[in-house]
RNA sequence: GCCGAUAUGGCUCAAUUGGCAGAGCAGCUGAUUUGUAAUCAGCAGGUUAUCGGUUCGAGUCCGAUUAUCGGCUCCA
């Protein structure tokens, strides 16, 4: 589809791109869903647009701009309603974010879903109040007086915080005044009516779980009403794709009480994980891995050792057998160390990749279990490089590339942080500087965009984290390359150098999928459960018309799967329509309708699942067209679905 | 773990103020033999998440527990 923007500049899309992709893609960095449409002057919804292939009012960054300002706003009426509503409640922070606002606030009073209805109302009015939005600044000690005269502890603490010697800007509206840096809009009018309050969720004062929690009000607003139609419809169809709703649906997986947080995989389910397992050991097979396999569990001394015992044991599942402490494995790497220093290792067989998909359970505290994005026990596709220091840079490149191949397989977007030594944490300086460097160096060389997370790194290394994002634009941490100074000490491990002298190896732990449940979460949600052929579970379905085409049916289905095509026949006395829409609904890539035109000329009728009706086709050209199409990994997918 | 909400058949949802637990889809049986998104009829399916309390009587009210959902914190 060809997408005109605003400033006349062109946008093409092929059909592998879904709609909220396409949206999350020409909003990029304006707030992930704030385009929308015009055909013939009329304003509409993204999905009616590009259904049409028009032209697209995307924001320009003025007007962007003037989006934030609009949500602060918003979020001061929200704050202005929630004071006269109950004058008790203290105000902590109301910034605008992507997709809208929220404000924090310490209710005296926990505070229900009726009562959003009850202070939109009240925002209703102090809009039509069009009461004018000031600007003015205090001394320091003033401000502090001021907030703390009128009961907002919070307020003071901001203040207080702020940099010496600095006016301090107020926002005053009405009876309503708050610290704010602004800009703001000049009336509570101009706030307007496309606003809606979205969710009451709790946060905690300053992002810190030691302090009090406040209520979080969410909200959005838009500058017309029907951004903010298009925007909740948006959300609406994103939920649609859940991979929990869609991972039942299909039959992929479940959850039961009796193991909160441990997936069971259903079996088409496993036959999709399988097919992602055997492409990652084919690519890493490629570039060079060995793959091993390590226990599930290990005894105390090992992770002792590793420093896991003092260090996770919250999250450790332990066990004592024969008097003995054991503890289930949260992480590979104890393991695959062990493997490296069960024989000599020379300067010569480094760099050694030793790859490992390694079944680790961690015990996360219940609150934070999602679907199969954040589980209690997953399959890392992890792997350890164990290397010299100056293989650093190569190896780190040479992981890069391998996530970056990955991921541009599925036509996933993703973004790169890296992260830097935190505060508490082990090693020299110059190890530290050469690490760090080490990763730089390579992500710049590869040309790849990366936000910098100073202090963010992990006590025995820097990392760089790659993260993807799913239905509704959380976005998951997935692939990682750490650097590890650490655990080589610990366990004492070396190498002979050419010199002939024993040297430490440095070790990387990676991952490329990260976890293979949340990477299947992620794909099901980016592919709205229609995956490509080549992973769909099952990818031809034969559906005879009648009874009587049965035999044809199941010859046709033997043939398919003697070409080692995944293939179902559909043997039940049903209409042909009802077999397809079954089939439609479990998005399988390829119908073929079978009856008696194709059992007397040999051939198939076949229908895909985004573009309907093909035609018939010699049962031969049917499956070597397949057969190609699953050997390239194409996605063919016209996403109607999204 | 924290804040808030939710929990009725496999799934989606009903059940006035506390008064006989119901429907559609899926499943099973039978009939139908069908040409590109739902053929008809019948049958079966429930200790209303669990435990306790209030009441003549609880799906409904109260308490605890468990799980789930939206966030926060943490993380692959």
């Amino acid at each position: 589809m060809r997408i005109t923007l605003k400033d006349g500049s062109v946008k093409e899309y092929d059909g592998s791109r879904s709609i909220i992709q396409v949206a999350r893609d020409l909003s990029e960095g304006l707030g992930r869903m704030a385009c929308v449409g015009e055909v013939n002057g009329e304003t509409m919804d993204l999905r009616t647009v590009l259904s049409q292939d028009c032209s697209l009012n995307i924001l320009t960054a003025r007007e962007e701009k003037g989006l934030a300002a609009l949500r602060h706003s918003a979020s001061h009426v929200m704050a202005q309603a929630v004071k006269r509503l109950y004058p008790e409640a203290k105000l902590a922070i109301g910034p605008s974010i992507a997709d809208g606002f929220y404000y924090d606030i310490d209710f005296a009073e926990p505070i229900a879903a009726e009562d959003m209805e009850k202070i939109e109302a009240e925002m209703k009015k102090i809009v039509k109040e069009a009461l004018p939005i000031e600007r003015f600044t205090l001394p320091r000690e003033e401000a502090i007086a001021f907030m703390k005269e009128k009961g907002e502890p919070y307020k003071v603490e901001l203040i207080e915080d702020l940099p010496m010697g600095e006016e301090i800007s107020f926002y005053r509206q009405g009876e309503f005044t708050d610290l704010c840096a602004g800009p703001h809009l000049m009336s509570t009018k101009d706030v307007g009516k496309a606003y809606k309050l979205t969710s009451i969720a709790g946060a905690y004062w300053r992002g810190d779980e030691h302090n009090k929690m406040l209520t979080r009000l969410y909200a959005t607003a838009f500058s017309r009403k029907e951004e903010l139609d298009a925007y909740l419809t948006m959300m609406e169809e994103a939920k649609k794709r859940d991979h929990r709703k869609l991972g039942r649906e299909l039959g992929l997986f479940m959850m039961h009480e009796a193991g909160p947080g441990f997936p069971f995989f259903l079996p088409a389910g496993m036959v999709l994980k399988n097919t992602l397992l055997d492409y990652w050991r084919e690519i890493h097979k490629k570039a060079g891995y060995v793959e091993i396999a390590t226990p599930v569990i290990l005894s105390r001394s090992l992770w002792e050792t590793s420093g896991h015992w003092d260090h996770y044991k919250n999250n450790m599942y332990t066990t004592l057998i024969d008097e003995q402490d054991y503890a289930v494995k949260p992480m590979n790497c104890p393991g695959g160390i062990l493997v490296y220093a069960s024989e000599p290792r020379s300067y010569r067989d480094l760099p050694i990749r030793m790859g490992e998909l390694g079944l680790v359970h961690r015990h996360e505290k219940s609150g934070q279990l999602h679907g199969l994005m954040r589980v209690r026990c997953f399959t890392q596709d992890d792997a350890h490089i164990f290397m010299m220091p100056e293989q650093i840079k190569e190896e780190i490149m040479g992981v890069a590339k391998l996530i970056h191949e990955v991921y541009t397989l599925f036509g996933f977007q993703y973004h790169v942080e890296l992260s830097t030594r935190p505060e508490d944490s082990m090693g020299s300086d110059e190890d530290w500087n050469m690490a760090t460097e080490g990763l730089r160096s390579a992500l710049d060389e590869l040309g790849l965009d990366y936000v910098v997370n100073e202090g963010d790194g992990a006590f025995y290394g820097p990392k760089i984290d790659f993260h993807l994002v799913d239905a509704i634009g959380r976005t998951w941490q997935c692939g990682t390359i750490q650097l590890d100074f650490q655990l080589p000490q610990r366990f004492e491990l070396e190498y002979i150098g050419a010199d002939g002298e024993k040297h430490r190896p440095i070790m990387i732990h990676r991952v490329a999928f990260g976890s293979i449940e949340r990477f299947i979460g992620i794909l099901i949600e980016h592919f709205a459960g229609a995956f490509p052929t080549w992973l769909a579970p099952v990818q031809v379905k034969v559906l005879p018309i009648s009874d009587k085409f049965l035999d044809y049916g199941q010859k046709v289905k033997d043939k398919l799967e003697e070409a080692g095509i995944r293939a179902e026949l559909d043997v039940r006395s049903e209409k042909i329509g009802y077999k397809i829409r079954e089939a439609q609904m479990k998005k399988i890539p390829y119908m073929l309708v079978v009856g008696q035109k194709e059992e007397e000329e040999g051939v198939v009728a076949v229908r895909s699942r985004f573009l309907g009706d093909e035609g018939q086709k010699s049962l031969e050209d049917f499956i070597a067209g397949v057969k190609a199409e699953i050997a390239s990994k194409e996605i063919r997918a016209k996403d109607k679905e999204s």
